[in-house]
DNA sequence: TCTGGGGTCCTACTGCAC
DNA sequence: TCTGGTGCAGTAGGACCC
């Protein structure tokens, strides 16, 4: 904007007619979201440094406390690092169905501002409140009583930025946000606003990596150039830029450097593809054994998938050898399919492409892409098995007709659909996969089972499950 | 005892249709 | 030096985000 308007017209000028704000854009961050969950369902825990991620030899940090950062303990960070810096940290492996449920109690209090919330991960939001605030407060008030209702009725604190686009909120609340002062913590503001005519002296100083879509790869190449911050790339040829990153993100970064960002806050963006995928404690060189592993992701991944209504097209095996190098072997089907039989197939076949050449794997995993809804057919007898098992009448949800059952694929969708029900009411491990049954066996996989990486003892585990 | 697991998006390349 | 150019779908890799 070059607007060159003054800060303040007048003292009571009617808000929501200021032209210099087209939008208001909340960007509401939680602080240490899943390590302050902890602290306030144990409040013994409060003041000392609390680290969430994976407990075993190859975990890394999720998220720890402002607490844990003063000794230099950093999410991403391998856990073995995090306590060698704090030997001191209470080190915990993290409750995904927990945080689920408080991110949910979170959008509730989003959606009393406004019902264009659109998520980002768990813990962050964009809002906007153009409308909200034409009704009466401006962004400022929006934002703080926000976090007050956040404070309030969760117990947990936020930081908020404000802006006209998703890009000046976003970096706005990282302004809000506490910091580590020479060994100390340091309250922040809590809400940083940011007005359009303050948005280049804001953006200018910033190191480039700040900017969205601008990662250490990125960085390092235009390090090369001499670029290090937004001003560096905004007074870049556009050639140049280009040239160095791709016509496409050299135009979005170009765009963003200018703060011009006229990206829209969309609610419920549909998934493009779920998955499962797990890092063993020990890299695994034994096709037999990937092959089981294979089956309880492809569980998961098709488990994840029937939950929202869905099919897949595409099937993407993943595999990591045990030298950080990486492969990919994706199928699309011509039509959709849903279950682990039809899927699992060709993510055997697809597993078989890649593993045994003697190489140790360290991580393998399975995502479904291509999605469609399940069809109809499918879902009406899915609401109908549900329906039917919920009325009592035992035999209802079972049995695809046991002469042909093997040789009908769809017939499985009401097998899934009813081994879902069982397991959502008697718990994950109530039904597994035959093949899983054996001494290798153990419970089926879940959302949230090996969230940060594997949970210790050797690859084929048996025992030592936390928590 | 370095380097999660959930994703999205972009790019480059291939085979194929027109 | 030349069946060329283009568009599309599928595939693989990689950067990036929380
Ligand atoms: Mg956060």
């Amino acid at each position: 904007m070059v607007e060159g308007r003054a800060p303040m017209a007048g003292p009571r000028r009617p808000k929501g007619s200021d032209t210099s704000w087209p939008r208001v854009i909340l960007h509401v961050d939680m602080d240490a979201f899943f390590a302050s969950v902890e602290v306030l369902d144990d409040p013994r825990l409060s003041g000392r440094p609390v680290v969430v991620g994976g407990t075993g030899p190859r975990g890394v940090v999720a998220a720890c406390t402002y607490e844990a950062r003063v000794f230099g303990v950093r999410s991403a960070m391998p856990m073995a690092e995090a306590r060698r810096r704090c030997p001191g940290a209470v080190v915990l492996p993290g409750r995904h169905a927990r945080y689920a449920e408080v991110s949910a109690a979170l959008h509730a209090c989003f959606h009393r501002a406004t019902p264009l919330v659109e998520g980002i991960g768990l813990d962050e939001a964009f809002l906007d409140v153009t409308g909200a605030r034409r009704n009466g407060a401006d962004g400022r008030e929006l934002a703080e009583s926000l976090r007050a209702r956040v404070a309030d009725e969760l117990g947990l604190r936020c930081s908020v930025g404000v802006g006209r686009s998703k890009l000046v909120s976003k970096l706005a609340s990282v302004k809000a946000k506490p910091t580590v002062v020479d060994g100390h913590v340091q309250p922040g503001p809590g809400v940083v606003v940011v007005a359009p005519e303050e948005e280049a002296g804001f953006l200018r100083p910033l190191p480039v990596r700040a900017l969205w879509g601008v990662g250490p790869a990125t960085e390092r190449r235009l390090e090369r150039l001499g670029v290090q911050t937004v001003a560096d790339v905004a007074d870049l040829p556009a050639g140049v830029l280009e040239r160095v990153v791709g016509p496409t993100t050299g135009r979005l970064l170009a765009a963003l450097a200018a703060g011009d960002d006229p990206r829209p806050v969309v609610p419920d963006r549909p998934a493009k593809s779920v998955g499962h995928e797990e890092t063993f404690a020990r890299d695994v060189v034994d096709t037999e054994v990937l092959h089981r592993r294979l089956v309880r992701l492809v569980d998961a991944a098709t488990r994840s998938l029937r939950r929202t209504g869905r099919s897949a097209r595409t099937v993407t095996v993943k595999v990591r050898y045990g030298d950080f190098t990486q492969v990919t072997r994706a199928r699309t089907l011509p039509e959709p399919a849903d279950t682990p039989q039809q899927l699992g197939a060709v993510a055997a076949a697809l597993l078989d492409e890649v593993a045994g050449t003697g190489q140790g794997v360290r991580l393998l995993g399975v995502s479904l892409s291509a999605l469609a809804a399940a069809d109809r057919a499918r879902q009406l007898r899915l609401a109908f098995d549900v329906a039917a098992a919920g009325e009592g009448d035992g035999a209802g949800a079972a049995a695809p007709g046991a002469r042909s059952a093997l040789a009908a694929p769809e017939a499985w969708s009401a097998v899934a659909a009813a081994v879902d029900d069982i397991r959502t009411r008697f718990g994950d491990g109530s039904v597994v996969p035959a093949t899983l049954t054996g001494p290798d066996g153990g419970g089926a996989r879940h959302r949230g089972e090996a969230q940060w990486g594997p949970s210790g003892g050797s690859a084929g585990r048996s025992g030592g499950r936390d928590g």
